[in-house]
DNA sequence: TTTTATCTACGAAATTAATCGTATAACGGA
DNA sequence: TCCGTTATACGATTAATTTCGTAGATAAAA
């Protein structure tokens, strides 16, 4: 099998930072961090060598500032993510948790419609039946 | 404020079964947590009367054996394991999320269809502005 | 060239979770 | 009544996580 993916709480902030901005420094990931909850530089550093120890990050380590970047891929950890979240707390059903979440929040109009479009793509080619 | 809900993974595993099946024993609990993995008795007795503690739970020990039974209300627990879920991996983004779980796993028809109905309604309801 | 600021490395404390062994009490059937 | 089964209580251990202090190296500024 391929690998176990289980980041902590910590490790997911700091994932979700270099997915969204790209490989960064220690001390621009530690800045994110730090607009939501108070977390020292030193302590951010940590977890960010655990993360390489554990094959979760690379890192460019050229420069005396080093620069890391996201290995574990984001669309396939999230995605397992969402299928234990799911599977824990809605006994599996993708469409339950979907229910609650958007009666939850307020989407955008265009929000609801993306999703409406993807429904829509879904059903259409579950029709068109071929594929399994 | 309220309170803060912040349950562990096994926590959330023994929440789960008291949402769906009601007031039980730890045994019953146990039996359950037990489809999914190996956990002792004791184990689950050992967090059941931790979260009794913590008020996360209510216990009905009139008889020898208790029964347990979640007090944290349902539905504005989940809401908040989502919001924490979207806001940590999805910067905050409903749809997104939304998207990523229904592109990833496979709903049934019906199911699909359920979330476009409650998407029409959410949709009719912000057009007819009115409320707030 | 000093001094000051900024890095990484490293160790280790503090916390929190999860697990289980053992003791003890109560129940139920033979 | 006696024994095996099933409960709870509770302590303790293990493991994982998070946090940060301090040291030493390098760069940049004065």
């Amino acid at each position: 099998m391929p690998k176990k993916i289980k980041p902590t709480e910590a490790e997911l902030e700091i994932l979700q930072v270099l997915w969204t901005y790209g490989p960064s420094t220690v001390r621009f990931v530690n800045e994110k961090l730090k607009t939501g909850r108070d977390v020292g530089y030193t302590t951010t550093l940590k977890v960010m060598q655990i993360m390489t120890e554990k094959n979760m990050l690379r890192r460019e380590k050229s420069s005396r500032t080093h620069i890391y970047e996201a290995i574990v891929e984001e669309r396939e950890t999230k995605n397992l993510l969402i299928d234990k979240f799911i599977s824990t707390l809605f006994n599996g059903s993708t469409s339950g948790m979907v229910l609650q979440a958007l009666g939850n929040k307020k989407c955008s109009t265009e929000e609801l419609n993306k999703i409406r479009n993807l429904i829509d793509d879904i059903e259409s080619s579950q029709k068109s039946g071929s594929h399994e």
